[in-house]
DNA sequence: GCTTTTATATCGGATATGCGATATTGAAAA
DNA sequence: TTTTCAATATCGCATATCCGATATAAAAGC
């Protein structure tokens, strides 16, 4: 997640973000997002993520023998997604606000 | 502000809703997203989301007679902005949370 | 065993973002 | 008036993002 909160990318925030709250497959995540965002993310925008978030060592694959792979975040993608998320809170400081109305 | 919460380029969102707090100018917006990001953005980076806000309406530039240039939000920018909040809180809905630990 | 379906993986490409460099403008200072 | 400086403006470019299409793989259903 080399840039993430560079104001451009927050995708491969939200999806460790996402792994950190409970263990999840590319499918779980592409579902997660449509609900969330409406329309659902392509295949190739997913999973590239997750290898990448993989290949840094932010999420760690957990078998469980079937074809669906499952995430979940490792000690180090805790710590990056922490750091990212102090970023995240200073960069869009006034959201505070608008949650605390909405929720 | 066609693309907002498609995921990349949140700029224009934090411009439009920086600039709805109070008018403010390139320079202002540099300094504010100093204090926020750690780096100071460069000019090609703001002048042309401001000319973009402009020509969509968003904003409005607010005669000073200086040579700095103040905008402020229009009807029409808030409209967007309000629809950009809606979306932004569905996609980070989870951040809620982090706000209130934190602030 | 074969087909269908579902999940994962990869590749090429279009796009817009944000930057650096540079130019321009206008105000203030000298 | 000229110089200096700060703010604005614009241009080209490198980059990462995300998508669509396609391929692979594994499970389920028949």
């Amino acid at each position: 997640m080399r840039n993430c909160c560079d104001m451009r990318g927050f995708l491969s925030f939200i999806v460790l973000k996402l792994i950190c709250k409970r263990n999840m497959s590319g499918e779980d995540i592409r579902q997660e997002l449509k609900k969330r965002k409406g329309s659902k993310p392509s295949p190739g925008t997913v999973y590239p993520v997750l290898k990448a978030l993989s290949e840094s060592g932010f999420i760690q694959e957990v078998k469980n023998g079937a074809k669906e792979k499952k995430y979940k975040i490792t000690k180090k993608g805790k710590n990056e997604l922490k750091a990212a998320t102090r970023k995240f809170c200073m960069i869009f400081y006034d959201m505070k606000d608008e949650f605390q109305k909405r929720c």
